[in-house]
This record gives structure tokens, sequence and C-alpha cells, in this order.
DNA sequence: CTCCGTTTGTTGAAATTTCAACAGATATTC
DNA sequence: GAATATCTGTTGAAATTTCAACAAACGGAG
């Protein structure tokens, strides 16, 4: 185990908890590597949700196939991220989406139930642990908040600035630079990548902001 | 506080939380009933984000002013429920929304923090607060990614379709019942109430599904 | 420095959505 | 059960987005 300490202390559900503290942690909460070949399925639709899954090397994607048959990527999943917690953590029976390796890949699993109840030897770090989950999952609420506010809106410029304003508010700047490419930023905001550069263009034509890539600043 | 119980009972924070509990639990808490006026805030845009409130009477909005000066409601507040809840625990310094009285309403307002953390006198009953704590997390984050996984779909018929099998396969029967009007639906499609009436009646022309309006049946 | 793959910007036509206005159907109230 | 208010469906024109295709700008690699 000791070779993923690394990726691990980046885990939000690990925040706060020592190297030392680690090792035996993760026997009590019965943790399990396992390893995918590229494209191979992690969680599988209508799977029980049980398990919290920590990606430890590689990546992989959330799907989702849709009525027309459409595969959708929901998220791409990296290294010390977690997938799933919201599943276990809600008890809902089954997942409503498939995990699926995108390259080779390790993973831990930990079953939900070794977090949330205090086992037998009665450590002291569940507290810290449930902690941690807490904050996980309200912080995935806020981000959803977040898009849900933008996307919500009808025209692309009102989505566009919508996005822009939040980001200068939370930077606490005028100018700043966005964590996506335009092709990202499109698929944030739910809108066609050639009508989102078209619109950043006019804003900058009518002097409401002065933009190169991802740098912006609102004027 | 007594007069609250059956209120108090039905908020997730308090389930599996006995009626002889409830009253020494909510001294513990310091749980505060506050009552406002029509119009008056609740919580305001900007202020420190350390308490959960439950709407014990009445009605509020959620709200958001955004970059154009458009009011926009992000959802309706009704007795039982709780809100401030992913805003606190996420632990973000002040909260990007207000909350305002729709009506003359008494609200609850329990500090997060005397939640997560135990009190000087042990009680036992925090264990099972914090986890429908989280479990309220893990569901508002659940129904997000539902909401997400719809409105990001480009069309209206995709849109609806996508919400539509959704519920189908969530009720377990092609027949089904949905908690929306048209103009609610439309809201939470992100469409337009006029073009989602015109998909309807285009798929019920196809032969896709049957409706009478709240009821649905896919074919 | 040049080549080459990637990202970004531009454009016009086709498809879709929004908007406004109205009519019919269904609830609600007295 | 008649009157009134609310909800739903319909329609056509205007506005917006999507789509496809290409050009320009950028960033590494050699």
């Amino acid at each position: 185990m000791k070779k993923y300490f690394e990726v691990l202390q980046k885990c939000p559900l690990f925040s706060h908890i020592s190297e030392e503290q680690l090792l035996p942690m993760l026997g009590c909460l019965g943790a399990k590597v396992v390893s995918f070949d590229k494209k191979y399925t992690i969680f599988a639709e209508g799977a029980p949700a049980k398990h919290i899954g920590i990606m430890l090397s590689g990546s992989a994607q959330v799907i989702q196939v849709d009525y027309f048959g459409n595969r959708t990527i929901l998220t791409g999943i990296s290294p010390s991220e977690m997938f799933g917690e919201a599943f276990a953590c809600a008890e809902v029976g089954s997942i409503p989406v498939s995990v699926v390796a995108n390259e080779p890949c390790e993973v831990m699993l930990i079953e939900c139930d070794h977090i949330l109840h205090t086992c037998s030897n009665n450590c002291g770090f569940h507290q810290q642990l449930i902690f941690n989950l807490m904050k996980d999952l309200a912080t995935k609420t806020l981000l959803f908040h977040q898009k849900i506010e933008v996307t919500s809106k009808r025209t692309t410029r009102e989505k566009l600035m919508t996005y822009l304003t939040g980001q200068a508010k939370r930077m606490g700047s005028t100018s700043f630079t966005i964590p996506f490419n335009r092709q990202e930023l499109a698929d944030y905001l739910e809108v066609e990548r050639s009508g989102l550069s078209a619109e950043i263009s006019k804003l900058r034509a009518e002097g409401i902001l002065e933009s190169n890539r991802k740098q912006f600043r609102l004027l």
C-alpha cells in the first residue's frame, strides 16, 4: 500500500490524516486495490451502490447511455479523485451510471458502511473520515449548484456572462484565468463551441471584456 | 417547541429520531426559532454560512440576482425542508444566494458545528444526526446529477424523453404520474412551456407516448 | 526556424427555440 | 351549476443555436 501514499493523501477523503495513521486505517476499512485494463467496467450501471472508489493510477470516465443510444461522458476521473460516494451515501440500491477505465488503471475500493460505522476496534479516525466525506459531498453539491446557475440561463451570452462574473467574484478580481479551453468551456456551459467563440468576440467588440485564450478581464 | 414536533419529524435531519429524544436534542444543539415577515431576508447573500435552516411554517424562496439584474428563483422552501446545509458543511465562508420569506414564516436555525461536533454532554444522538445530514447531502447531489443529466441534452425532445424514461425507470413502470405541471416541468427541463407542449403533442402523434396532464405512458 | 497538430475564430444556412397571443379544457369558488 | 381563474395546447414570426467547413493563431518537436 505504501506506494499509494502520495495519491491517497491528495484524496479529499483522507485530508487531515497523517501518513502513520493511513496504513492501519486502510486495513480497518478493508480497502482493496483492484486493477482494470482499458475499457473494462469498474462499476456497471445497475450494480449495488456499496463501494466508494478512489482512482490510484490511470483514469476512467463516468458514462451513461441515454434513450437515443448516445453515450454521454458525465465526467472524467483522475488519480486522487473519488467516485460513487454520492450513490453509496444516499443509499440508493443501485448506481445509475457506469464507470469505465479509460486506460489501464488501479482503483481503491472501500465499502461505504466501513467508513460510516465505527469498527469494533473503535478506531478514533472515523470521526475525521466522516467529516471529510461530508465536506466532499457538500462541495459537490455546491459545484452542481454553480453549474446549474449558469446553464439554466437561456442564451449563450447570458451563460457566459454568468459564468465569468461568478469566476471574477470568486477570484476577487476582474482579471482571471479560467480552467477550461474553449471546447471544455462550451461543454460546461452546454453550448456550441463556435457560438461561444462568436459570443466572446462580440463582447470584446462591445467593450464588455478583454480576453486572450484562457485569460479574461471584465471591464 | 412542542408545537413544531410534527413538522420537525418530517425533516430529513431528524429521521430515525424519536419524539422523546427530540426536545432535549434541540436544547443541546442550541436550536433557535426565528420569525420573519413577508419579504424579509432570512439569509443574505454574503453572510457567513454557519447555520442550517429548517422551515417550520410559511415558505421562502432561494433567490439570486444575476449579472443582468434579473432575480432568479433557484428553489422554493416549504415546511420541513432544510436549507443552507451545503454551504455550512462545505465550509465556504459566505453564502452565494439569498433566502427570502415568501409569506410570514418561522424558521429553526441550528449552527452546523453543533451538529458535527459532539457536545460536552456527549449525547448519543450526534451519530444519527451526522448520518442524516450526510444522507441529505448525498441525496441532493443525486438530484442535481439527475437534473444535469436531463438539461444537458440540447433539444426539447431529448430533454423530455430523457426525463420521462428516467422517471419510468425509477417508478419501475411505463405508466407514471409526474410531480410537475407543464410550467414546472418546463422550468425543470429549462425549456419553453409552449415548445414543451408542442413536443408532447408530436410524440403522442408519433405513437411514442400517451399522456394526459401529469399522467404519462411510454409505448 | 519550420513543420505540424491543436486550438480558436468566422461564417452562412438549416434547425430549433423563444415569444406573444389566443382558444379550449379543466379546476375552483360561491 | 354558473362564473371565474388556471392550465394546456396551438400557431407563426423573430431570434438564437447548431452544424459544417474553413481560416487564422498558437505551441511543440525536431
